[in-house]
RNA sequence: GGCCCUAUCGUCUAGUGGUUAGGACGUCGGCCUCUCACGCCGAAAACAGGGGUUCGACUCCCCUUGGGGCUACCA
């Protein structure tokens, strides 16, 4: 059975990088009927935080990728201690003594000859332990050249000239990265490892250790990183970073997986996907192998596509949070219509939120460039006239409004932009906004009545 | 510096020796239209450079250049 996993370590917010390398990894194993999980890589005493943890759940979790387990790195200890043993016995580790001054020495050493740093196997071949005095733990670092087959890369090739005998548990008793994050891939029996191809030097190494533990390693994918406008990583100064600012700017989290996928991988032309689609189609062999360019404008179009792919109802859960306090006074039925109608008029749900207030509270003053443009004295009196024709029928179709309209139209010769304007500006205050049956039968007659009524007094009577 | 990855429109990408080099975002036109959107139609826009291999290279090989990564008692 395929198992993959993700694996942050919290020393920060999950990012979309990281959000990203969860979504590859999820979806590949959901799409082979396998399993999915999350592994919190702690051992970093110093600089992992509980809130960032949290952080990394919430973000996950927005984004529905849903783990079949979890596992927390800083509670393995004793697992770690006993694959250390196994080393120990089979002579493949050994405790290094010597002080952060003699390596720093050392590295100064070798790069004045212009040699690369190197651990120099100082205590390699210590017969006694050395009571109370600390030591680090470095594995043996075999004289075998590395191979390994990587599915975005293909073959990939690593001399072992280029590694040292390399710590894997710290002076402090706490193991390393490379380390914990094997023995847990065994431990768990991870079948396919999906990461940045940041990575790509630290398999050498952990291949390393899957040999010494007489163990095969994983199926791995080393996936392109994203970087930023300027082609350079990804960071704060590409501005949003954290998957949770996505959210509070009205990115729907589907959206943003669909992005983050399309990322690096593709499907033919297909753009949009679903996440039923996602969890069907998902393969590794699509993967691209060179690094993209985050554009945010590309992520803001697939956010207005899955608004208007979502339901309604659906939608208007999303849409809450952005809403304005004044429109809780409404029902849900009453919202998710007025939600329809700016479904094809917003790229993000903080923008459609807005753009629906005015279902929810009549406009307080009137656009000014629309008010100049269209509420012009010789549309008073038509207005009058459509008023009253609204006024006869009961907005229980928009085929009647639009006989309102047409009438209106007919008798004083007006184009219905003319007409049509103004009453949006009555209703909305803005010359921009849904259709305008469409907008009077969700605000009723009662409440369109009286908005039309506003605006017509708001015209000027011609000074004659 | 060493090692590793990488290179098709501005951006995301399709392409696996013979294509008018396709799609998408964005941009610019146009259509639709009660506004704004949506939608539809159209345009401009790319194989980094140089060598090979081959009858033939975007596709294969090498070099150069550019970009990225790793090189920690971080992950």
């Amino acid at each position: 059975m395929v198992k993959t996993r993700f694996a942050p370590s919290p020393t920060g917010h999950l990012h979309i990088g990281g959000l990203r390398t969860a979504i590859f990894n999820y979806f590949f194993a959901k799409a082979n009927s396998g399993e999915f999980i999350l592994r919190i890589e702690d051992t970093d005493r110093e600089r992992s935080r509980k809130e960032y943890t949290e952080a990394i759940l919430e973000g996950l979790k927005w984004c529905s990728i849903n783990w079949d387990d979890i596992c927390y790195q800083s509670k393995r200890q004793d697992i770690y201690e006993k694959y250390l043993q196994e080393l120990f016995n089979n002579g493949l580790a050994y405790r290094c003594y010597c002080s952060k001054e003699r390596l720093e020495k050392l590295k100064q050493e070798q790069i004045e000859k212009g040699e690369n740093p190197h651990y120099d196997g100082h205590c390699r071949n210590l017969k006694e332990e050395i009571k109370d005095k600390n030591f680090v733990v470095r594995i043996k670092l075999p004289s075998e050249d590395i191979d390994f087959k990587d599915v975005v890369h293909g073959d990939m090739h690593f001399s072992y000239k280029e590694f040292d005998d390399f710590i894997i548990r710290r002076s402090d008793g706490s193991f390393m990265y490379n380390f914990t994050n094997v023995v847990d891939d065994i431990e768990c029996g991870i079948t396919h490892v999906i990461r940045g191809d940041d990575h790509l030097t630290n398999t050498a190494k952990q291949i390393v250790l899957y040999r010494l533990f007489g163990k095969n390693e994983p199926v791995y994918a080393h996936v392109p990183m994203i970087l930023g406008e300027d082609k350079t990583r990804l960071s704060k100064r590409h501005g949003a970073q954290s998957v949770l600012e996505y959210r509070d700017m009205g990115i729907l989290p589907d959206a943003l997986v669909n992005y983050l996928i399309r990322l690096g991988w593709s499907y033919g032309d297909k753009e949009i996907f679903t996440k039923d689609e996602l969890l069907e189609l998902f393969n590794i062999e699509n993967l691209n192998n060179s690094a993209a360019v985050f554009n945010p404008e590309k992520l803001l179009w697939v956010n207005a596509e899955h608004i208007k792919l979502m339901s309604p109802r659906k939608l208007l859960e999303y849409v809450k949070p952005f809403m304005d306090k004044r429109c809780f006074d409404y029902d849900d039925d009453y919202l998710a219509r007025a939600v329809e109608t700016m479904q094809p008029r917003a790229e993000t749900l903080k923008e459609l939120a807005s753009g629906m207030l005015f279902y929810c509270t009549a406009p307080e003053d009137y656009e000014q460039k629309g008010s100049k443009k269209y509420l012009k004295e010789s549309v008073k009196e038509p207005l009058i006239f459509l008023l009253e024709k609204l006024k006869e029928t009961d907005f229980s179709s928009e085929d009647e409004l639009k006989k309102a309209f047409e009438e209106t139209m007919e008798k004083f010769e007006l184009k219905m932009v003319k007409i049509a304007q103004p009453v949006r500006i009555g209703l909305t205050g803005r010359s921009a906004a849904p259709g305008i049956y469409e907008m009077l039968m969700i605000l009723g007659k009662d409440e369109s009545v009286k908005r039309i009524k506003k605006v017509i007094d708001a015209i000027p009577y011609k000074t004659s």
